[in-house]
DNA sequence: GTGGTCTAGACCACA
DNA sequence: GTGGTCTAGACCACA
């Protein structure tokens, strides 16, 4: 697993990792019993401290995300994917309020949309 | 002119006070010549530190957008709203990256756009 | 008498306004007994509020360079000019100094001041 | 590094932090890659409170002469010396304009110049 | 340790 | 009344 990381957002780097794994984990491409990669071996690929994945992995195990098994590694669990999935349509219906409040027409919205969902076709 | 901040989101609140500003901008609510409200005017009605205000003012004065009259007020300036539309569409972009990488459906996505867009229709 | 005001020089206006005055004393423009122009004529001129001129024209008379004569207007008094040359000279040395410490060379303050002195020769 | 800031000009503190950062941008005492005080070590140093230097940096930052790593330090850009000259310049024409329009005559000028360059020789 | 944001409050410049 | 600057101090994010 990998991904990007955009150092240069508001968004701390920390919040960037859990919102990515909580993505793999929507998406089925992390399932129960799957291992999260090793914080040392994650830290080193996308190239932030320890601490900072340490501390996504600490509250995604806080928020019951992940289980550590010490000398082993972390572990996904069984997860209700509605809650993630409300966390970032909440944040979608952030943004396309404030599309919305700019006067920015629907059909740009649509048009941007399509093009992420049905790629070049 | 008023709208909400959103305390407890990532984004600074000075960064928030230029979003919404740039919306109303690029809404029209916001024409060339109008002024802004006062700096100390917007920190009561939001609740915030004057200091706060003063920067989003200052960057957006920096920016362009507006323009500084000393002991008069804060006046817009006739501005190119196709870059505030880019920005505003930049982030609108990658969330619904983070959407689509989840998995969520497509038809969840158009409904809330829908609801945003033609109301309670 | 008229001379340029810098609306946006972080040197106040009220400021500007005092040192066009010295320097016109100083290069004997203005002389001992001459009239100031009348605060309301020079607030027009130079398109400031009439209060910005007052305290111009407020704290040279406290500083000894005029004379307020109620129902008539302001005149020079006589005053020394070494005074007033300190004044600016310091002003000079301060920028020199920055000039000399950011390494420009002398041979391009010295043009600089052909300029100035020798105008277009 | 360490400078003066006159407390009482009336140029604000952040923008003589900035002044005398450009000047040693200039006179290649910081170079690309250099590390800029600390925030909080600088205004330590001169004195002043931690926000002021942090605009001071914060804008030269946003004018791209250094950048800004979070939890490291601020760095030196690579930067174009011309328009740091040219800015210093500037204000050196003003003064000297001043100084013309006084009447002081050249030789004094240029005395002054010959001390700040060729120092007591 | 280093940067980033924010507050409460003070004082100044200008209209 | 409106903008501009600064301080002391607090709390957060990141290495």
């Amino acid at each position: 697993m990998w991904f990007k990381i955009d150092y240069h957002s508001p968004t701390p780097v920390y919040e960037q990792i859990k919102e990515r794994i909580k993505e793999n984990i929507l998406s089925n491409n992390l399932k129960e019993g799957d291992f999260l990669p090793s914080i040392r071996g994650l830290a080193q690929d996308i190239k932030v401290n320890l601490n900072t994945v340490s501390r996504a992995y600490r509250e995604l195990e806080f928020e019951g995300y992940i289980t550590a098994q010490k000398g082993v590694g972390y572990i996904i669990n069984k997860t209700n994917s509605d809650i993630i999935e409300d966390e970032i349509l909440e944040d979608f219906k952030k943004i396309i309020n404030r599309v919305f409040r700019s006067n920015i027409s629907k059909n740009k919205v649509i048009k941007i949309i399509d093009e992420v969902y049905d790629g070049g076709e």
